[in-house]
DNA sequence: ATGGCTCGTGTAACGAGA
C-alpha cells in the first residue's frame, strides 16, 4: 500500500498534475492540501474515471483538504473536534484497515504574528486529538504540509532561517510533542540524500539552486512503521510547467 | 535589496503562501 501527500497549491490549476502524477504514479492513497475550492466546486468526476474515490472539505480562497483512494473510504471526519476553526485544513479516513489523516497546518506567517500564534494554538489542539486518534486506531498515519521542517539538516540554508517561521523552536517543540505521541518521521527511517526538501520558493529560482525546506510529512505509528519499507520524495512534477511549489512524498507500506 | 513568484479574487492591485 502506497500513501501519499502533496499540497497542490489549488488543485483547480494542478488537476492535470495529480491525473498525470497519478497515471505515472499509481498510488493507493493521495493526500491533497490547499484545494483551494468549495465543495461544490470539487473535481469528482475526473478523479473518479481515474479510478480513485474521494472525500474532501474545502472553502473559498484558502485551504481544503482532499483523500483520492483506490479502496473504499470509510468513516470520513472533517475538522478536529477539540478545536473549533472554520478554516478546512483536517480530514480523515480509514482505508483498507488504516486510518489516514490529511492535515494542513497553518503557515503561520512570521514569528510573533496572530497567524504564528494561530499555528501553534492549532497545533497544540492537533496534538490532543492524535493522542484520542493513537488510542483508537493503531495503524494511525498522518500525512500532510506541517510548514515546520523538523531538523536543520531539513533547511537549505540553516542560518538564514534560524528562528523563522518553519524553523523556529516553539514549531519544532510542537512537532516533537506529535512524535512522541508514540510517531515516527517516515522519511528519516531510511538512508537518503543530503538535502532532500520537498518545497522550493517560487522565487529566485529556489529549485535549480535546490534552496528547500523539507515540510510535508508522513507520520506513522509504532504498527504502521513495522510495515513501512521505503519514503521518498518525488521532485519530477516540481519540474513541470506550471508546477506547485510543493513535491509529493509517498510512504510504501507492505 | 526585509524582494524575487504564483495563486484567488475579479478584472487592479493586493493578501497570502513559505
Amino acid at each position: 500500500m502506497k500513501i501519499t501527500t502533496w499540497n497542490v497549491n489549488s488543485l483547480n490549476v494542478r488537476l492535470p498534475h495529480v491525473l498525470k502524477w497519478l497515471e505515472e504514479n499509481p498510488v493507493d492513497v493521495l493526500c491533497i492540501q490547499e484545494t483551494k475550492m468549495t465543495d461544490d466546486k470539487f473535481p469528482v468526476a475526473a478523479i473518479e474515471a481515474a479510478g480513485y474515490q474521494v472525500a474532501f472539505s474545502g472553502q473559498k480562497t484558502y485551504n481544503g483538504v482532499a483523500i483520492l483512494s483506490k479502496l473504499p473510504i470509510a468513516d470520513v471526519v472533517k475538522n478536529n473536534p477539540l478545536f473549533d476553526d472554520p478554516q478546512q485544513r483536517i480530514l480523515a479516513a480509514t482505508i483498507a484497515g488504516v486510518r489516514i489523516v490529511c492535515a494542513y497546518v497553518p503557515n503561520g506567517q512570521a514569528v510573533g504574528t496572530d497567524k504564528y500564534d494561530y499555528k501553534l494554538a492549532w497545533l497544540a489542539a492537533f496534538h490532543d486529538w492524535l493522542k484520542e486518534q493513537a488510542a483508537l486506531h493503531p495503524q494511525l498515519a498522518v500525512l500532510g504540509d506541517y510548514n515546520i521542517a523538523p531538523e536543520d539538516r531539513d533547511v537549505h540554508d540553516p542560518a538564514a532561517w534560524a528562528d523563522q517561521v518553519l524553523v523556529s523552536v516553539p514549531e519544532r517543540a510542537a512537532l516533537t510533542r506529535l512524535l512522541e505521541l508514540g510517531l515516527s518521521d517516515s522519511f528519516r527511517l531510511f538512508e537518503q540524500a543530503d538535502k532532500s526538501f520537498s518545497w522550493w520558493d517560487y522565487r529566485a529560482l529556489g529549485f535549480r539552486l535546490n534552496k528547500g525546506l523539507r515540510i510535508d510529512h508522513i507520520l506513522l505509528s509504532a504498527a504502521l512503521v513495522a510495515r513501512c519499507s521505503a519514503c521518498a520524495i518525488d521532485r519530477a512534477p516540481r519540474k513541470w510547467e506550471q508546477p506547485s511549489d510543493h513535491a509529493p512524498v509517498t510512504a510504501t507500506l507492505d
